[in-house]
DNA sequence: GATGAATGAGTATTCATTCAT
DNA sequence: GATGAATGAATACTCATTCAT
């Protein structure tokens, strides 16, 4: 059991890794099954469907991402840095970026759109949460919150994933986060360096220093 | 020759109402000859290929919906009228919505996605000078205003093209594109009929009423 | 080694329904493995191969079948009467009859043709044995016994097992079996209730009413 | 599209006597395409599916075996020799018989069942006219004449097929076929030489001499 | 301009069987 | 007796593209 555990586990890896390097349409499950070095019968032994396989590596995905997102709500720091966390959190690892730095290549956008959804969906009431406290603390004045932070997290996705943003993009969402949650200027100016630092392989945003 | 050309154009339509009714990947060369009523190698005469074919039929799409919108632009309506001119132009016509109004179900995600990049990309300047208009009419009041207008076509684009979205949404949305441009509070309401009139099939708009 | 045996029995009987009612082809191991409640491992402990399942599987059917039948002969009722309970013996149970009622849809005739020729093959011994009692007794008179009880038994399957079947039929069958086996014109009209009572969904033979 | 017409019929029989000498089930596409010497994409340009092709062999087979029999339905010859010309003319050639003499081996029964209920069904009332021209003719006399020609070509079928028969149920058929259709006695016993003569392969019928 | 026959690489999925534990 | 992980050959079908006529 373990042992069978163990090895559906090491596919999904390679299954992950395949998608989001070639993209879910291009991976062929001889693809898959060369990677793993086994035998087709065996990787159907372990999955249903190629289909099933992707919908188990976005479960895996996002179960790993929220997952530190809620132990971040259930601690005890002040709202902001809080979010600062969760945000930090659900950003996409590096070595989840695929080869060649471009997460949303035309064949990738399938299960990018897919994992994007299920992401915002999970983390709306997280942040919601956070900016509930926070308005408590006096840091946030807003209504309408799960609406708000939900902007913000398709403004986030929209704009920064795909690494094709400047400094200018970055001083305009946070001034536009600022106000979108009623928080004072340049309050929120911490989220800078969490867009700014990711990818290694982000040359545009090397010198990304204050400008304001 | 113009013959030839009342051809592709039949071609291209054909192809176009294929792609969003079935999503390009679901949309083989054999539908689209079935469908016209032509031969394999008549097809592959007018267009090099089946990628070929769905880039012109962006282009085509694209092509039609900033016509419009120049022409707006080049009129001497006042700022925002002109805004509301552009914007209400490049709503995707009801007859696009492919049936049964999910115009992203998954397989149309590709098409769907490059349609709304390239637009993003040819609306951004033209609304961008509606703004410089209008700040010099006084109605608008911020920088970085190509940035500005893009994100608020992002968040438009995310929000509302796939129907699922509240009045809450629309309050919220109308809120933050004032705060984005600087404009007077509630200048903007207008945005509310842009958003709740177009699709018959909408119905958790139908009683829109101002809230606020 | 009892309860091995009771095991392998179990395993049998589930083969063997789902045989019937899904046809052998598209019954796999993994069908009959599920519904017993095993691993793949014991099944192939009890059986050396699909095949060999199959061969078991017609073999307790017709063991079953011919049981009753050679009781039947041994017993000392005249030989009209051990005719009639011979075939009577010989019918699918209703139990056997296929979702439907449909025993010979295309992806059971496999099965099917090979019960119906073991049986054919046992029941012609004991049919021609009732014969000669009969021919005895006065009441048949015929030569080539085995060949003219086959032949009726053939018919008797072909026309009668797939339930779309006449009264006319029926009533030719009756005269043709008295002249095959040379007996009394009508003595054999009692075949009618035999043919026509089976399968309750039958509905064209529900008024079967002497007609002669 | 006379060139393509010929392509197809070279399939077709290619298909049909791939079918006859491994059986349906047995036969791949790839064995088809791999005789054929063709592309698979040139298969499934002539035929929309495996199961498709096999309908088509079935068609045409029967079409083959039908046409003669109207044929000879239309001349004059008297009854007798009508009935005589017709069940020859349905008799499967020689050709046809599969590799090794078995056409009803485990893999060919789903064809060799569907081949002969169509069959049955086109020529029942083909004879059927037959034998009511013999009524006329004072050589038949008999009432349900369909039901009984259906049991001859049933019992015909069965028995001789498999071409594991005796020299006794060829007797004991011209006595069933005789007394079925009212016939004076020895009048079929023409049938004999009809049973007795096709397939090479047979040996246990080689010396059928009349033996009344 | 137009045809349609021909291509062939590519893909997901099934399933009976084996064997080390 | 029993398990279940691993196998891998087999198979039907798709589809964009080419090219001789």
């Amino acid at each position: 059991m373990k042992k069978g555990e163990r090895r559906k586990q090491e596919l999904l890896d390679i299954a992950y890794r395949m998608f989001i390097s070639k993209g879910y349409e291009n991976t062929s499950i001889d693809d898959i099954i060369n990677e793993a070095g086994i035998a087709k019968g065996t990787y159907y032994y372990y999955f249903k469907s190629k289909e099933q396989t992707l919908e188990a590596v976005i479960e895996m995905m996002i179960e790993k991402e929220t997952e530190a997102a809620v132990s971040i709500l259930d601690s005890d720091m002040p709202a902001l840095q809080k979010m600062v966390a969760i945000i930090a959190s659900i950003r996409p690892e590096p070595e989840e970026q695929p080869i060649e730095g471009a997460l949303m290549r035309p064949e990738n956008i399938i299960m990018h759109q897919r994992i994007k959804q299920k992401l915002v969906e999970k983390v709306v009431p997280l942040l919601s949460k956070v900016v509930e406290e926070g308005m408590e603390q006096g840091i946030f004045s807003c209504d309408y919150i799960p609406e708000r932070v939900r902007m913000m997290l398709i403004l986030s996705n929209e704009l920064f994933d795909e690494g094709s943003f400047t400094d200018r993009d970055i001083d305009v969402f946070i001034d536009i986060t600022e106000k979108l949650l009623g928080a004072q200027k340049n309050s929120m100016d911490f989220i800078r360096h969490l867009i700014a630092a990711p990818a290694p392989s982000d040359v545009q945003t090397a010198n990304a220093e204050d400008k304001r």
